[in-house]
DNA sequence: ATAGTTACCACGACAGACGTAGTACGACAG
DNA sequence: CTGTCGTACTACGTCTGTCGTGGTAACTAT
Protein backbone atom coordinates (compact mmCIF):
# COMPACT_ATOMS: atom_id res chain seq x y z
CA UNK A 1 0.00 0.00 0.00
CA UNK A 2 1.01 3.48 -0.69
CA UNK A 3 2.56 5.30 2.73
CA UNK A 4 2.68 9.28 3.27
CA UNK A 5 6.06 10.20 3.66
CA UNK A 6 7.28 12.48 6.33
CA UNK A 7 8.01 15.34 3.53
CA UNK A 8 4.41 15.01 2.44
CA UNK A 9 3.33 15.29 5.35
CA UNK A 10 5.33 18.09 7.17
CA UNK A 11 3.44 20.82 7.70
CA UNK A 12 0.38 19.18 8.33
CA UNK A 13 0.70 17.31 11.88
CA UNK A 14 -0.22 20.75 13.21
CA UNK A 15 -3.73 20.73 11.88
CA UNK A 16 -3.67 16.97 12.77
CA UNK A 17 -2.94 17.54 16.46
CA UNK A 18 -4.85 20.80 16.91
CA UNK A 19 -7.94 19.65 15.40
CA UNK A 20 -7.91 16.75 17.88
CA UNK A 21 -7.55 19.86 20.83
CA UNK A 22 -9.99 21.70 19.03
CA UNK A 23 -12.96 20.57 21.73
CA UNK A 24 -10.94 18.85 24.96
CA UNK A 25 -7.69 18.71 26.17
CA UNK A 26 -6.24 15.10 24.85
CA UNK A 27 -2.37 13.40 25.48
CA UNK A 28 0.36 12.11 23.10
CA UNK A 29 -1.06 8.22 23.57
CA UNK A 30 -4.84 9.38 23.01
CA UNK A 31 -4.56 11.44 19.97
CA UNK A 32 -1.97 8.90 18.36
CA UNK A 33 -4.26 6.55 18.58
CA UNK A 34 -7.03 8.63 16.94
CA UNK A 35 -5.15 9.51 14.29
CA UNK A 36 -4.70 6.36 13.28
CA UNK A 37 -8.34 5.54 13.40
CA UNK A 38 -9.84 8.84 11.82
CA UNK A 39 -7.74 7.79 8.84
CA UNK A 40 -7.64 4.25 8.84
CA UNK A 41 -4.20 3.43 9.61
CA UNK A 42 -3.51 5.23 6.41
CA UNK A 43 -1.39 7.41 8.85
CA UNK A 44 0.14 6.41 12.19
CA UNK A 45 2.19 9.02 13.47
CA UNK A 46 5.58 8.43 14.61
CA UNK A 47 5.74 9.07 18.51
CA UNK A 48 8.44 11.34 18.07
CA UNK A 49 7.19 13.36 15.85
CA UNK A 50 4.41 14.00 18.10
CA UNK A 51 6.01 14.38 21.17
CA UNK A 52 8.23 16.81 19.64
CA UNK A 53 5.26 18.53 17.85
CA UNK A 54 3.82 19.07 21.39
CA UNK A 55 7.09 20.56 22.74
CA UNK A 56 7.64 23.24 19.28
CA UNK A 57 3.65 24.08 19.67
CA UNK A 58 3.66 24.66 23.14
CA UNK A 59 7.21 27.14 22.72
CA UNK A 60 4.76 28.85 19.68
CA UNK A 61 2.02 29.23 22.35
CA UNK A 62 -0.50 27.39 20.67
CA UNK A 63 -0.87 25.17 23.79
CA UNK A 64 -0.78 24.56 26.94
CA UNK A 65 0.04 21.62 29.18
CA UNK A 66 -0.84 20.31 32.39
CA UNK A 67 0.13 16.55 34.10
CA UNK A 68 -2.32 14.73 36.02
CA UNK A 69 -0.86 12.93 38.50
CA UNK A 70 -3.60 10.78 40.22
CA UNK A 71 -3.94 8.50 37.35
CA UNK A 72 -4.32 4.68 38.87
CA UNK A 73 -0.79 3.13 39.77
CA UNK A 74 1.07 6.51 40.56
CA UNK A 75 1.26 7.04 36.67
CA UNK A 76 1.64 10.64 35.09
CA UNK A 77 0.21 11.89 31.95
CA UNK A 78 0.84 14.91 30.41
CA UNK A 79 -2.47 16.74 29.12
CA UNK A 80 -2.33 19.48 26.08
CA UNK A 81 -5.22 22.11 25.75
CA UNK A 82 -5.16 24.70 22.92
CA UNK A 83 -5.03 28.00 23.47
CA UNK A 84 -6.59 30.91 21.61
CA UNK A 85 -3.35 31.36 19.74
CA UNK A 86 -3.53 27.57 18.76
CA UNK A 87 -6.72 28.11 17.36
CA UNK A 88 -5.67 30.85 14.92
CA UNK A 89 -2.77 28.88 13.93
CA UNK A 90 -5.21 25.81 12.89
CA UNK A 91 -7.63 28.25 11.23
CA UNK A 92 -4.37 29.78 9.16
CA UNK A 93 -2.80 26.65 8.42
CA UNK A 94 -6.49 25.40 7.41
CA UNK A 95 -6.51 28.06 5.05
CA UNK A 96 -3.03 27.56 3.88
CA UNK A 97 -4.54 24.08 2.75
CA UNK A 98 -7.18 25.27 0.49
CA UNK A 99 -4.72 27.51 -1.32
CA UNK A 100 -2.13 24.26 -1.57
CA UNK A 101 -4.99 21.99 -2.53
CA UNK A 102 -5.73 24.70 -5.26
CA UNK A 103 -2.04 25.08 -6.46
CA UNK A 104 -1.35 21.20 -6.46
CA UNK A 105 -4.35 20.11 -8.77
CA UNK A 106 -3.21 22.13 -11.08
CA UNK A 107 -0.41 20.31 -11.77
CA UNK A 108 -2.25 16.91 -11.40
CA UNK A 109 -2.55 15.04 -15.31
CA UNK A 110 -5.50 13.42 -16.45
CA UNK A 111 -4.61 9.60 -16.61
CA UNK A 112 -4.74 10.02 -20.70
CA UNK A 113 -1.60 11.96 -20.02
CA UNK A 114 0.52 9.13 -18.38
CA UNK A 115 1.92 7.12 -20.91
CA UNK B 1 -2.35 37.56 1.16
CA UNK B 2 -1.56 34.00 2.83
CA UNK B 3 1.13 32.39 1.66
CA UNK B 4 2.60 28.70 0.99
CA UNK B 5 5.06 27.61 3.27
CA UNK B 6 7.96 25.66 2.69
CA UNK B 7 6.89 22.76 5.30
CA UNK B 8 3.52 22.48 3.29
CA UNK B 9 5.02 22.49 -0.31
CA UNK B 10 7.90 20.23 0.88
CA UNK B 11 7.25 16.89 -1.06
CA UNK B 12 5.41 18.63 -3.57
CA UNK B 13 7.96 20.67 -6.11
CA UNK B 14 8.44 16.91 -7.87
CA UNK B 15 4.95 16.65 -8.74
CA UNK B 16 5.07 20.32 -9.86
CA UNK B 17 7.94 20.13 -11.79
CA UNK B 18 7.79 17.00 -13.25
CA UNK B 19 4.03 17.41 -14.13
CA UNK B 20 5.48 20.21 -16.68
CA UNK B 21 8.30 18.25 -18.87
CA UNK B 22 5.56 15.58 -19.01
CA UNK B 23 5.04 16.78 -22.57
CA UNK B 24 8.33 18.59 -23.37
CA UNK B 25 12.04 18.98 -22.23
CA UNK B 26 12.35 22.59 -20.30
CA UNK B 27 14.56 24.08 -18.32
CA UNK B 28 15.03 26.29 -14.85
CA UNK B 29 13.87 29.87 -15.63
CA UNK B 30 11.31 29.07 -18.20
CA UNK B 31 9.33 26.28 -15.07
CA UNK B 32 9.96 28.85 -12.68
CA UNK B 33 7.76 31.38 -14.54
CA UNK B 34 5.26 28.83 -15.25
CA UNK B 35 4.31 28.13 -11.96
CA UNK B 36 4.30 31.40 -11.16
CA UNK B 37 1.56 31.65 -14.16
CA UNK B 38 -0.49 28.71 -13.63
CA UNK B 39 -0.45 29.18 -9.83
CA UNK B 40 -1.37 32.83 -10.48
CA UNK B 41 1.23 33.82 -8.53
CA UNK B 42 0.41 31.47 -5.56
CA UNK B 43 3.48 29.62 -5.68
CA UNK B 44 7.00 31.18 -6.44
CA UNK B 45 9.44 29.32 -6.45
CA UNK B 46 13.01 29.73 -5.02
CA UNK B 47 15.56 29.61 -7.91
CA UNK B 48 17.54 27.42 -4.95
CA UNK B 49 14.84 25.53 -4.64
CA UNK B 50 14.61 25.16 -7.93
CA UNK B 51 17.90 24.00 -9.23
CA UNK B 52 18.43 21.77 -6.24
CA UNK B 53 15.23 19.52 -7.31
CA UNK B 54 16.60 19.20 -10.33
CA UNK B 55 19.85 18.01 -9.28
CA UNK B 56 18.26 15.21 -6.78
CA UNK B 57 15.52 14.55 -9.73
CA UNK B 58 18.94 13.70 -11.84
CA UNK B 59 20.45 11.44 -9.22
CA UNK B 60 17.36 9.59 -8.58
CA UNK B 61 17.46 9.01 -12.36
CA UNK B 62 13.72 10.94 -12.56
CA UNK B 63 14.71 13.36 -15.11
CA UNK B 64 17.83 13.82 -17.66
CA UNK B 65 20.00 17.06 -18.58
CA UNK B 66 21.52 17.80 -22.33
CA UNK B 67 23.06 21.57 -22.84
CA UNK B 68 22.04 23.67 -25.70
CA UNK B 69 25.28 25.56 -25.69
CA UNK B 70 23.58 27.47 -29.19
CA UNK B 71 21.99 30.11 -27.93
CA UNK B 72 22.29 33.84 -29.41
CA UNK B 73 25.36 35.68 -27.26
CA UNK B 74 26.77 32.45 -26.45
CA UNK B 75 25.13 32.00 -24.00
CA UNK B 76 23.93 28.10 -22.41
CA UNK B 77 20.94 26.56 -21.08
CA UNK B 78 20.33 22.90 -19.20
CA UNK B 79 17.24 21.41 -20.27
CA UNK B 80 15.58 18.45 -18.74
CA UNK B 81 13.91 15.56 -19.80
CA UNK B 82 11.34 13.32 -18.12
CA UNK B 83 12.40 9.50 -18.00
CA UNK B 84 10.03 6.32 -17.50
CA UNK B 85 11.34 6.42 -13.99
CA UNK B 86 10.01 10.14 -13.88
CA UNK B 87 6.77 8.94 -15.00
CA UNK B 88 6.65 6.57 -12.54
CA UNK B 89 7.83 8.60 -9.63
CA UNK B 90 5.22 11.19 -10.69
CA UNK B 91 2.55 8.85 -11.10
CA UNK B 92 3.15 7.34 -7.61
CA UNK B 93 3.35 11.15 -6.10
CA UNK B 94 -0.13 11.66 -7.59
CA UNK B 95 -1.27 8.64 -5.97
CA UNK B 96 0.10 9.63 -2.90
CA UNK B 97 -1.65 13.43 -3.19
CA UNK B 98 -5.19 11.68 -3.60
CA UNK B 99 -4.39 9.62 -0.21
CA UNK B 100 -3.14 12.72 1.92
CA UNK B 101 -5.73 15.00 0.95
CA UNK B 102 -8.59 12.45 2.20
CA UNK B 103 -6.55 11.87 5.44
CA UNK B 104 -6.18 15.73 6.32
CA UNK B 105 -9.45 16.11 4.91
CA UNK B 106 -10.26 14.69 8.18
CA UNK B 107 -8.89 17.21 9.82
CA UNK B 108 -10.88 20.26 8.88
CA UNK B 109 -12.92 21.62 11.37
CA UNK B 110 -16.47 23.21 10.04
CA UNK B 111 -16.27 26.71 10.09
CA UNK B 112 -18.96 26.72 13.15
CA UNK B 113 -16.45 24.79 15.28
CA UNK B 114 -13.79 27.68 15.49
CA UNK B 115 -15.26 30.09 17.73
C1' DA C 1 8.76 -15.21 33.67
C1' DT C 2 7.76 -12.46 29.85
C1' DA C 3 5.32 -10.26 26.42
C1' DG C 4 2.19 -6.57 25.58
C1' DT C 5 0.01 -2.13 26.50
C1' DT C 6 0.24 2.41 28.33
C1' DA C 7 2.88 6.82 28.46
C1' DC C 8 6.65 9.35 27.58
C1' DC C 9 11.59 11.45 26.65
C1' DA C 10 16.58 12.29 25.01
C1' DC C 11 19.77 12.44 21.37
C1' DG C 12 21.39 12.78 17.00
C1' DA C 13 20.86 12.17 11.89
C1' DC C 14 18.69 13.38 7.64
C1' DA C 15 16.94 15.88 3.68
C1' DG C 16 14.46 19.39 1.36
C1' DA C 17 13.78 24.24 1.40
C1' DC C 18 15.87 28.60 1.78
C1' DG C 19 19.02 32.88 2.46
C1' DT C 20 22.87 35.06 0.74
C1' DA C 21 25.88 35.95 -2.63
C1' DG C 22 28.12 35.73 -7.00
C1' DT C 23 28.80 35.06 -12.29
C1' DA C 24 27.85 36.50 -16.93
C1' DC C 25 25.66 38.24 -21.04
C1' DG C 26 22.39 41.44 -23.60
C1' DA C 27 19.00 45.24 -23.92
C1' DC C 28 17.46 49.62 -22.95
C1' DA C 29 16.98 54.12 -20.32
C1' DG C 30 18.92 58.23 -18.84
C1' DC D 1 28.57 55.15 -20.84
C1' DT D 2 26.76 53.90 -16.52
C1' DG D 3 23.15 51.51 -14.26
C1' DT D 4 19.30 48.70 -13.89
C1' DC D 5 16.53 44.94 -15.50
C1' DG D 6 15.86 40.37 -17.43
C1' DT D 7 17.88 35.89 -18.51
C1' DA D 8 20.10 31.69 -16.70
C1' DC D 9 22.21 29.70 -13.59
C1' DT D 10 25.65 27.91 -9.30
C1' DA D 11 27.99 27.47 -4.63
C1' DC D 12 27.76 27.27 0.20
C1' DG D 13 25.91 27.05 4.45
C1' DT D 14 21.73 27.21 7.64
C1' DC D 15 17.31 25.87 9.33
C1' DT D 16 13.56 22.91 10.80
C1' DG D 17 10.32 19.15 11.05
C1' DT D 18 10.58 14.31 10.82
C1' DC D 19 12.47 10.02 12.14
C1' DG D 20 15.58 6.12 13.99
C1' DT D 21 17.41 4.27 18.01
C1' DG D 22 17.08 3.36 22.49
C1' DG D 23 15.67 4.00 27.23
C1' DT D 24 12.37 4.38 31.50
C1' DA D 25 8.58 2.72 34.19
C1' DA D 26 4.33 0.72 35.82
C1' DC D 27 0.41 -2.34 35.13
C1' DT D 28 -2.01 -6.57 32.86
C1' DA D 29 -2.67 -11.03 30.90
C1' DT D 30 -0.74 -15.71 29.78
Amino acid sequence: MAEISSDVIRGYNDIIILYLLLNDPSYGYEISKQIRLMSEDKYIIKETTLYSAFTRMEKNGFIESFVDEDLAGGKKRTYYRITQAGKEHYRAKCEEWTLTKEVIEKFIADEGRLV
